[in-house]
DNA sequence: CGAGCAATTGAGACAAGTCAAAGCTGGTGG
DNA sequence: CCACCAGCTTTGACTTGTCTCAATTGCTCG
């Protein structure tokens, strides 16, 4: 069990900045032109009524490391990732953290009933989003109720993942972890689909393994005893081979 | 880490049989005698819609020890539990159980996108529960906005409680997990506020193991320890008695 | 090319797990 | 009313998967 002072040692950097706002245009013209709405809540929202929508959003990045939601600050505002990969977090008063998911484009941040957020965001690289204050986007929910139906369909979803990683948390196995970690992204993974697929994973060993509630030393061990076994290949560090989907799969004692 | 091939040494009852339907009356009588809603989403139909309600709900119950929702199964129904409390879990296919929660009177279950349910009920002791086709709550959220505004509010409760668990079963040590564990059972037993806070705890230990993701021994060993440390007091199997708030919350490292 | 950081690898420690044996407790029947 | 059974809980002795600590290796970028 987790037992010494760090889960992590994971770099702090030094001035949380706010972060850029980049622009705030008039007309549909951010959310019309934008790449993640297909995957995102804002898809259900026709293109007629889109201006409405993109004149509450305000879009905004986050350098690399940047914080752009902390855990416990009172939340003003949602948020809609649409580039980039950040890592939502949660901190121990003495540093252990636990990493709660990544939220890719499309991912919506923020939803929560309480007035102070319940967990951080951090910008693995560069990450651009679309920041909506509360109340305007009451407003736009109000007027829109597919768009209410949509989030309860997307706070499903994701609470159906939450269970699955209590799953792994509480009862897997280190290689059971990993290789349910690398099934779940590869199933995220469509796109060029080969013999053997291809994952990139942007996140560090520290992030992974805060994810698995593992420490780095594990992950980086059982990724390497999965590549003694020919189930994966890491021809670098960021990248991974999927050689053998179906022992994966066997490993990772059921889905995610 | 869990290693051995059970989590847990659950009693398995034999015959999964379908739970007893008790009644179905007509009028709003059901649901506005119900003693849960006050505390549960129904909370958000005004007295004088309540027929609507009460016309698509199925009052049951469910014996001890019974499941009423299974993993995997065709997801038809939405489930309101009224009375008693149920575990919910999931399964590994070796047999190690993950409980994700205890759904006490007012709890909502069911919320998915999927066609599936995500997880199993079982109920621990009599639960009474409402169960509503989802055809027929589809009909009525259609007609009452504010009732799907309170189930994303009840979703995203969930949804942060389930990520106060991720770092509870990531980060924690056997302790802080037990006592974080009491304390959030205290706040949620507000009724009887004295001097040292009486819990009782309907679930076996077997149970709290899997919610903990620890084994039985190590919840007992915990629970004998914090006795010792004169933290808390165990009358009997199913009753603590709170005699340290403050050792517990310093114990428990953080919130829940 | 070398500083700086992340990742890997190795050796040893320990928290929690496993296996096993009592101890309780509540229910049943003689 | 008490003996006995069955199941849950507690306690003890020992094992082990994962963590900790400590190098070493490998990348990236100036």
């Amino acid at each position: 069990m987790p037992k010494g002072i760090l889960g992590t040692n994971e770099s702090m950097l030094p001035l949380p900045r706010r972060p850029i706002v980049v622009r705030r245009l008039h007309g549909a013209e951010p959310c019309a032109s934008c790449d993640a709405r297909p995957n995102s809540v804002c898809s259900a929202i026709d293109d007629r009524d889109l201006e409405r929508l993109a004149a509450v959003a305000v879009v905004s990045k986050a350098e690399p490391g940047r914080a752009f939601i902390n855990e416990g600050e009172r939340a003003t505002s949602f948020f809609n990732v649409t580039a980039g990969t950040a890592r939502l977090f949660k901190l121990l008063p003495d540093g252990r953290r636990q990493i709660t998911g990544f939220a890719g484009a499309g991912h919506f941040l923020g939803l929560a009933v309480s007035d102070t957020y319940a967990f951080s965001a951090e910008a693995i690289g560069l990450v651009f989003y679309c920041r909506f204050a509360r109340p305007r986007l009451r407003e736009v929910l109000d007027d829109f109720p597919a768009l209410e139906r949509r989030l309860l369909g997307v706070a499903s979803n994701e609470l159906v993942a939450a269970q699955e990683q209590m799953l792994l948390l509480g009862r897997k196995t280190a290689k059971e972890r990993v290789a349910s970690f690398l099934l779940a992204r590869s199933v995220e993974t469509p796109p060029c689909t080969g013999p053997v697929q291809r994952l990139s994973l942007p996140m560090t060993r520290s992030d992974i393994a805060d994810y698995l509630g593992l420490t780095i030393e594990t992950v980086s061990r059982t990724l390497t005893r999965l590549k003694m076994d020919r189930v994966i290949g890491i021809p670098n560090i960021s990248d991974i081979l999927i050689h053998d989907q179906h022992a994966l799969e066997a490993l990772a004692g059921c889905g995610g």
